[in-house]
DNA sequence: TTTAAACTATGATATTTGTCATGTTTTGAT
DNA sequence: ATCAAAACATGACAAATATCATAGTTTAAA
């Protein structure tokens, strides 16, 4: 089993604030796991009971609204932590993480996580300042949600998309979302979303071959309104 | 000057978790301020250098977005501290606050929270579990944005000022906005918000007298869609 | 490789929401 | 108490988005 101290993934988040004393001793309770894409690392609902580290693969975070309709909030990618919320709210997860490629997360159980937390205050406020920084998203997305019309919310995604992943060699992004993901993460209706993201193949700003989406004019995207 | 460790607000927030001696030091840096109606707190992209605890009073935190509206991100009431995400993270406010009814607050500046929040790993953690518990929050709110109707947005926002707010004599809530505010928590034009309030009015569910809103129908407001 | 299921595409239409115009009411300063 | 400015109200219309129907395409499992 690899050791946690020497994990480059630690740099990435709140980890890298810990000593090597501790991490020794998270990596003798952390379990290892690989996940399969379209997988289920969790339900709303469920109690987490620790965080999960992402070594690799993205997953999708969504919330199933009132109309039955799920409502993707985050995506998390390689090095994020996944769970820190409700471990330090002592709630069961609000969010269900499904994956969208194949995985591999760490899994670090809740009392280690709190032991740190407890007792370390460089830890401690750097989980602080990470959580702040996702407040300020989820504020960002709240005026996008509120504000902005569904194309360019769609076109928000796309460039964030572009921004965050890596590409394959011939330029395509290299994480594979359906009509139905893309719809969920700008609220709309699936129909709506494939029209626009036609529209955008359409006017050259992007180029789709099935699911595989490939950012042409990202200048373009930006300027959509 | 009225001291920190005897007041009565510090119960609401997470100044609750730091000691006697801390409050009393926290006592002699911190400044006292009345702000009147309509008055501006601080502004996005100003650097607060500090955080407000709110005394009295009521205001909102909004943001604008691209397209030059207003959108009210958060209300802020009594017990709240207001600042805390920008100071953790060492930015200039992300947000802008309004007064939306005479306030009293106090201002401590940020290198005394600062000092609290590396040493003390129970405030610390508080305000790690204050910041999480407005995270949630804000993710719901992502996902109402982006699923609900407007009419349902506006119900939901007075449902929540019912269950928020005192009531005067007369039943009706004890904070006041402008139908732009209640567009601007939506997400909405202001002539839809007054043409939905219209009809709110209406159906039974509210009663309005100018700016004075009361609660009628709680239950009715829930079943809107 | 085949084949059914899932996904994508698109037209027609309904609904929601925004915009502009105009008139009325309320509010706050004098 | 008066009056102008701000806020509210509402109609008419335009634009954005959702919904329903139907057909074509892709995907993945047998």
């Amino acid at each position: 089993m690899s050791k946690c101290d020497q994990c480059i993934i630690k740099q990435f988040n709140s980890l890298k604030a810990l000593g090597k004393e501790d991490l020794i001793r998270i990596s003798g309770c952390k379990t290892s796991r690989f996940v399969n894409k379209g997988e289920v690392l969790f339900r709303e609902g469920e109690s987490i009971n620790g965080v999960y580290c992402v070594k690799d693969g993205v997953c999708k975070l969504s919330k199933l609204s009132a109309n039955g309709k799920d409502q993707i909030v985050k995506l998390v990618v390689r090095g994020d932590l996944i769970g820190q919320r409700s471990l330090v709210s002592d709630e069961k997860s609000n969010l269900t993480a499904i994956a969208l490629n194949d995985m591999e997360v760490c899994f670090i159980p809740k009392n280690e996580v709190m032991h740190d937390l407890t007792n370390n205050a460089k830890f401690s406020l750097d989980m602080l300042q990470e959580m702040a920084k996702e407040l300020k998203t989820a504020d960002n997305i709240i005026v996008d949600m509120a504000q902005k019309s569904v194309k360019q919310r769609l076109a928000d995604v796309l460039i964030y998309l572009q921004e965050t992943f890596d590409k394959d060699d011939n330029g395509f992004l290299n994480v594979i979302l359906s009509r139905e993901d893309y719809a969920n993460l700008v609220g709309t209706a699936t129909e709506s979303a494939i029209r626009i993201l036609s529209q955008f193949k359409k006017s050259g700003l992007i180029f789709t071959k099935g699911k595989h989406v490939k950012i042409e004019d990202l200048e373009g995207l930006r300027r959509v309104e």
